[in-house]
DNA sequence: GGTTCATGTTAGTTTTGCTCACATAAAGAC
DNA sequence: GTCTTTATGTGAGCAAAACTAACATGAACC
């Protein structure tokens, strides 16, 4: 005999115990609450118990159910970890880094190319993403975020500073072309970035933009931008090549600072791989190309 | 993303890496050896990594493989052993008997309906086997076991005693009418049942029988017995009741002890439960009968 | 009393896991 | 050295399991 239910249906039924409702389990696993119904009732018929005390529409977990359930929670977890660890155990022919998914896109991939050039023995992993939970976790290398540094329980390197500015496509028409003609333009705004310090730059310390539009991803603003939707006061490190290439113009000169320059952050206990001194190097180097061809 | 690959497949993997083969593997799971080797496959592609390095037909668990394999093994360990708990866990009404197969088959069975009228409350769960270990894990409420008594762990009541004596099918030509063609008659022996004690009382002290077929299981001893392919030296609780229906008949009178008698036994730690009282009292009721009907 | 929401069930569909048949190659026997 | 045995891997087809859709039932809420 099986000494071990469908493992499925443990799935389900720890689902179910921890969440409190099929309907709640279904969700969180992605499936019909038809699906969690029937996995309950396979592993009970298996068990020859039930695990549930039904009252109406009420689940209530029998004390033996509860019990179970950590016992299968608890192994679960186990090789979810398990697991997570298998797949985040370090390469050292492979680089995971985590970028902002806006600066990946727009700065960092045009550039990759000359990384693969120079150091073709590694594998490049980019893993979009906002968060720390992934340094923490092992599943990273290093990463590329934005603040204002002093994490703890991180090492961290300044990468470069940001800037803002008027940004809209090359056929973008009406072009507005004073500052006038900009406070009647339609503004593509993005929640992160503050206009505050732009319109003081630009004399225009009482206006604000009311937007036609707020996207909070900066790669649907700056898609929205090149599409001619509208005006945007984006960063320059997204906008920069398309800039250079002439799909997108300035609308003024007039750039300010971001508030929260990029940095290179890895774990405080890595130890010094080759691969993270090769990597930083080399993005180092590009970062200050980079500036330095904004400043000339 | 799930964190967890298909189940099923870590359980052939763990298969795999405890017993370094596909084939034993698949033995050992009750698949082919193409299962095992599909599920490897969907694992290895679902983590993104090899688990083992491929010689030849050589199969060696990589250093990953092995730890993973570990963690893996522990986990469904410990949901097969609380899947075992909550089925084990004692239910009221059910009481789970463990009994040598041969006495259930043909002592207890036909006495069961009588237990049943009287406690008909109880459901009962007859476990055949010879082993102790279910006792050990909670799985019986008692056993009946064949033995000289004194295990440790265990409280033990003896049951009764058990004789042995010659029989064969009523059916059974030629039917042996003297010890001298005993002698003659095609034997089926069982390896548990010593004739030496039988031999003496018959005056054979210097023969031994030479079987036509040894059979170590009793049901087949006497089943074999019963379709006239032979005669056996049995233990008399397994054909009483069909010398008393006619279909057997003993060839002699003469019957000798079984150096094994039947005990009850019962975990030590067991609190005195009323079905455990219930169960005994009957059933050594019904082996007084048994015994004072043969003594009469 | 009507509506909403949760669980359960049946029937049909889709996906997964399995077997079968075959391929390949290494190891063992002669 | 050749033949046989044994192990792993793969593709195709089938059966079983898991899923969804639709509906039923009943409790809770308005």
């Amino acid at each position: 005999m099986n000494p071990l239910p469908p493992l499925g249906a443990l799935r389900a039924f720890e689902a179910v115990a921890r969440l409190g409702s099929v309907v709640k389990a279904a969700e969180s696993l992605h499936v019909t609450h038809s699906a969690i119904s029937h996995q309950l009732r396979t592993l009970e018929g298996f068990l020859g118990l039930s695990l549930f005390l039904r009252e109406g529409k009420k689940l209530l977990l029998t004390e033996e159910g509860r019990i179970y359930a950590l016992r299968v929670r608890g192994a679960l977890g186990d090789m979810a970890e398990a697991t997570q660890r298998l797949q985040s155990c370090p390469k050292p022919h492979d680089i995971t880094i985590g970028v902002v998914p806006s600066f990946a896109l727009h700065w960092l991939l045009p550039r990759l190319p000359d990384f693969k050039a120079k150091y073709p023995q590694y594998t490049v992993n980019l893993r979009a993403g906002l968060g720390f939970e992934d340094m923490s976790n092992g599943l990273l290398d290093l990463a590329i975020r934005m603040g204002t540094g002093n994490w703890e329980g991180l090492q961290q390197q300044h990468l470069m500073d940001e800037t803002v500015l008027l940004v809209a496509a090359a056929h973008f028409m009406p072009r507005p072309q004073t500052l006038a003609e900009v406070q009647t333009a339609v503004v593509i705004a993005n929640p992160a970035i503050q206009w505050t310090s732009w319109c003081q730059a630009a004399g225009l310390a009482d206006w604000r933009p009311k937007p036609a539009y707020t996207y909070n991803d900066s790669n649907l603003e700056v898609e929205a931008v090149r599409l001619g939707h509208g005006i945007a006061l984006s960063r320059l490190s997204l906008v920069s090549a398309a800039i250079e290439a002439g799909s997108l113009v300035k609308i003024t000169e007039i750039e300010v600072p971001y508030q929260y320059p990029y940095w290179l952050i890895w774990p405080e206990k890595s130890s010094a791989s080759r691969k993270l001194a090769d990597f930083s190097a080399w993005i180092i180097g590009q970062a200050n190309d980079f500036v330095n061809g904004r400043n000339s």
